[in-house]
RNA sequence: GCGUCUAUAGCUCAGUUGGUUAGAGCGCUACCUUGACAUGGUAGAGGUCCCCUGUUCGAGUCAGGGUAGACGCACCA
């Protein structure tokens, strides 16, 4: 073996493997275990968040085929209409075209053609991450069987009256030229200004101010309103205003909408264009005056001066016309919510067009008491106030969409305006005995890419045939997710699954954080702050990363800030951490808070661990290979260390597989590489050699220490699989066969994990050990503060030896002698008098180490007295509580006798410092 | 306006139903090329657990009130 761990050697070949040989497949046997990928966009790459969530889902999904469930990770990738119609529509730009010059058809089978092309990017990233989906199973959202499920549903909500066309306002995008649903519309603050405009009334006897932050929708004003207790405008009601600009004649209104106390108290009315304003037309019935086009440009219905006019040129236009006219009372700076879309950014505009939609109402009520009977479980649990509160005040969906990349409406028209729903045209015909004669269209509208997604848990599973995996797989067994898609996804696949399956979609939801940079913003491009989960793979040299970082900006100005700053925090470019490392950060950075930081230096952290693994295996195999490891049989003697190790890695199974059901992966993180480092590295490895470098011990004891390595090591390798699958692969090829593993040996992914044995956590052992290591590391401490060298043998005395001591010392002198270098240890016996020495405490016995000639009289006074402060502390807050009545009284028997034996151990200790302190200063 | 979350070592974070001396990684200091590993070892320094008040024998943990920050939903033109 290479002495550095070099992830890249082995990784892509590792993989290749696995899934030419199939080993991601449900096994057919055992109980069912099944995760949905979240489909990521097929014009996606990778990013941290995928890695993140992919990393938990991989952890889980092989963690449940090595328990032996029938585990499937079900994947496949999402049409994401808008995004992928707007990447293939820039391909089309950049050579002077458009989708208009190309056609509908032609245009979608260019996207088609970018989808094979170039659709596989995150599929084969994904594989770089190692994870562990059927492959063959994978699925995209357009595909046929996909897309008979998206029909099928459609027609059924239809039939029952559950999805509608009407015309009302939505949320248009005027870049885009289609609606879009509330959640894809960002409100936020930014300053603007309140437009004071005075409407005369048409008689001449007076005039109303009215406010307002857009100033040009007065050409599409119906109303003003006033409240109708406002007693200012009470000789108001009833009249009628001439619309400065247009000369319309439209009412005064009275609505308790408008709160008198804001502005004028006077509001005007547009129903066209604002959607309070809408409701207060229904209820008063005004006319709807839409005043825009479809690219928001006022139409044809404004004053001819402003036709053809964008909106925000109408808008100075009209404030300027107002002002020359006088009608311009005053501008006033404002802060308002301005509307976005989030793929433009460009202003959504409330638009009056006809749209599909679900009546989401009778969906909502099955799929909040999944929820709240418990049936669904939020984790972390917090999440489910998040969810109840937009369940509860859920608005029907707009489903249609006005782009050409989606699944098209299953809807046709004939001349006369009426609308048929059905699977084909066929059918249409067919059932409403529409003669060839009868010309249809079909809608040219397709539905919101999020319709598809709601069906993932069933239509993936084969739904509307009655599959086998629709019985084993739904519910799913937990879906890993972030909270931004509660509502676009999470919610509505529990309505869709409910409707149609009558079952849940999923048990349990994990949501995971977010993960940011390392100062806390959000990871972006504007920001220069992505780190490509790739990159952390295999490396990127600095010009690379800089040039990735700051090409294809939309605001190539920043780019410049992007380049100092990249450059500042990654001088060497980043460093070639493979896969492993990167996965381990993901896991032990997954606790339950909402964000968090991506940090290099744990990543640093990590490859370090994957090389102390690699280098512990490499002393296990260094001592086993060509060795007798028992795995023939042979006598073999278990060391006390041999047994205390499996006592240990029992502790870690049992604290490991606990944390995974709650899914703390932090905290399984930590708990493996507590166990592999700090307990099998740092002490049961040195604790081997006394025993395999000594002429002194057995064969049988050999074997039983080179048994217990490479055993403990095979498996520590399977315990730690599922976050790290590449490394443990290529290691434990090597380890198995010299270790009791028998049979198929192909790949330790399809192994069974480590089963727990509690008649191996040995209580004794566990604590002979503690006492070994108190020992040692006692002498440790008088070396390192008496600036002893490591190496130089120290002859030490021992005090106060109990019965207990004498067995340990006994059962541990081997251990003793070589890993804190001694070269005599003699026990006093009572009354005798030991020479001024240093002293360590090991319970009540104490260790002595002469001082002729080594050590420091003031350094070991410091030492002692540096002891006795902390003892001392820590005696006295122990007198004060045991001298509290109150304490006493009311505390339970266990912590008071807990405190009681702190305090007889503490005074004791004192005792033995205070007089170690004596001894020296009295040299 | 309604709701959710966060504040613990220089940094990034754990800390379970309240109960030994509040932990880890990184960073820092000193020493060490020892035969698995310097991507390492040994020893060590470092904390007003955001503030106030309360409940309790006992509060990082529970309650109330603040401060600072993040997010979601709904919004008055």
């Amino acid at each position: 073996m290479e002495k550095t761990f070099e992830p890249q050697s082995i990784e892509k070949q590792c993989y290749q493997q696995w899934e030419e040989a199939g080993l991601f497949k449900a096994s057919g046997e055992g109980q069912p275990y099944c995760i949905l990928l979240p489909p990521p966009n097929v014009t996606g790459s990778l990013h941290m968040g995928h890695g993140f969530q992919q990393t938990i889902m991989d952890a889980l999904t092989r963690y449940h085929r090595m328990k032996g469930d029938n585990t499937l990770w079900q994947v496949g990738t999402d049409h994401a209409g808008i995004a992928t119609q707007m990447v293939v529509e820039r391909q089309l730009n950049a050579d002077g075209k458009t989708r208009h010059d190309l056609g509908r058809e032609a245009f979608i089978d260019k996207i088609w053609e970018w989808k094979e092309h170039s659709g596989g990017t995150i599929t084969s990233q994904m594989r770089r991450l190692g994870t562990s989906p059927d492959w063959d199973r994978e699925v995209f959202t357009m595909d046929d069987n996909l897309s008979k499920a998206v029909t099928e549903v459609f027609v059924k909500l239809h039939e029952e009256g559950l999805i509608y066309r009407g015309k009302r306002l939505v949320n248009w995008d005027p870049v885009l030229h289609t609606a879009v649903s509330d959640l894809e519309v960002l409100n936020e603050e930014e300053d603007g200004h309140m437009w004071h405009m005075r409407y005369p009334l048409a008689d001449g006897s007076g005039e109303l101010v009215v406010a307002t932050t857009r100033p040009e929708t007065m050409l599409g004003d119906t109303a003003v309103a006033v409240h109708p207790d406002d007693e200012r405008y009470q000789s108001f009601i009833g009249k009628e205003i001439k619309l400065p600009i247009t000369g319309r004649l439209i009412p005064i209104i009275a609505d308790d909408y408008v709160d008198p106390e804001f502005g004028t108290g006077c509001v005007k009315i547009t129903p066209a264009h604002d959607f309070n304003d809408y409701d207060m037309g229904k209820r008063h019935s005004l006319p709807m005056i839409n005043i825009l086009t479809a690219d928001a440009k006022i139409n044809d219905e404004a004053p001819e001066a402003y036709r053809g006019m964008d909106r925000f040129d109408a808008r100075k236009q009209i404030v300027e016309d107002l002002d020359a006219s006088g009608n311009l009372v005053k501008i006033d700076k404002h802060k308002l919510k301005v509307p976005r879309g989030d793929r433009t950014g460009a202003v959504i505009e409330p638009y009056l067009t006809d749209q599909w939609y679900v009546a989401v109402e009778s969906l909502a009520k099955p799929a909040i008491e999944a929820v709240e009977s418990g049936e669904i479980r939020f984790i972390p649990e917090n999440w489910n106030k998040t969810y109840y509160q937009w369940m509860h005040n859920i608005q029907d969906w707009c489903i249609s969409r006005q782009l050409w990349w989606g699944h098209r409406i299953p809807a046709w028209y004939d001349n006369n305006g009426n609308v048929y729903v059905g699977r084909t045209e066929d059918e249409v015909r067919e059932k409403h005995n529409l003669g060839s004669d009868v010309t249809l269209n079909q809608d040219d509208d397709v539905l919101d890419t999020w319709f598809s997604s709601a069906l993932w848990p069933f239509a993936t599973m084969g739904w509307p045939e009655e599959t086998p995996e629709l019985d084993a797989f739904l519910p799913s067994s937990v879906l890993v997710t972030g909270f931004d898609i509660i509502f676009f996804w999470v919610a509505r696949m529990i309505m869709m699954t409910k409707k149609f399956t009558g079952k849940i979609p999923f048990k349990d939801i994990y949501i995971t954080g977010l993960i940011r940079d390392e100062n806390g913003d959000k990871m972006s491009k504007s920001k220069g702050n992505v780190l490509d989960p790739i990159d952390l793979i295999d490396g990127i040299d600095l010009e690379s990363l800089v040039s990735k970082r700051t090409s294809g900006m939309m605001q190539p100005q920043l780019a410049k800030k992007i380049e100092k700053n990249t450059r500042k925090q990654f001088p060497d470019g980043i460093q070639a951490y493979g896969t492993d490392a990167l996965r381990f950060t993901f896991a032990a950075m997954a606790s339950t808070s909402r964000d968090i930081n991506f940090d290099m230096g744990r990543v640093e952290g990590y490859r370090n661990f994957c090389n102390k693994i690699w280098n512990a295996s490499r002393f296990v195999l260094m001592n086993t290979e060509e060795h007798d490891t028992g795995r023939d049989g042979g006598e073999m003697t278990l060391s006390l260390a041999d047994r205390w190790i499996w006592a240990k890695f029992q502790q870690t199974l049992v604290d490991f597989e606990s944390a995974l059901s709650d899914y703390r992966f932090d905290i399984a993180a930590q708990t493996i590489y507590e166990f592999t480092w700090n307990q099998l590295c740092d002490w049961y490895l040195e604790l081997t050699k006394p025993v395999l470098n000594n002429d002194a011990s057995t064969e049988a004891e050999k074997r039983g220490t080179r048994h217990t390595l490479i055993n403990v090591l095979e498996h520590t390798l399977r315990l730690l699989h599922p976050f790290m699958p590449f490394i443990t692969e290529e290691i434990w090829q090597r380890v198995a066969p010299l270790s009791d593993v028998k049979g198929d040996t192909k790949s330790i992914m399809v192994q069974p994990f480590p089963v727990q044995d509690t008649s191996l956590q040995d209580a004794q052992v566990l604590s002979d050990i503690e006492w070994v290591k108190k020992f040692i590391v006692g002498i440790r401490n008088i070396r390192g503060e008496m600036d002893i060298s490591p190496n130089k043998p120290l002859n030490a005395l021992l005090k106060n030896v109990s019965d207990e001591d004498a067995r340990r010392l006994d059962a541990a002198k081997a251990f003793l002698d070589k890993l804190s270098k001694l070269e005599t240890v003699t026990i006093l016996k009572d009354g005798e008098t030991a020479p001024p020495s240093a002293t360590a405490l090991v319970g009540d016995m104490e260790i002595l180490i002469p001082m002729a000639g080594l050590i420091d009289k003031e350094a070991e006074l410091a030492r002692l007295n540096k002891a006795i402060d902390k003892v001392q502390k820590d005696v006295s807050r122990t007198e004060g509580k045991l001298s509290n009545e109150k304490f006493v009284s009311n505390a339970p028997e266990a912590v008071i006798a807990k405190e009681r034996a702190k305090l007889e151990d503490g005074q004791k200790q004192l005792e033995k410092l205070h007089a170690q302190v004596e001894t020296i200063q009295s040299l």
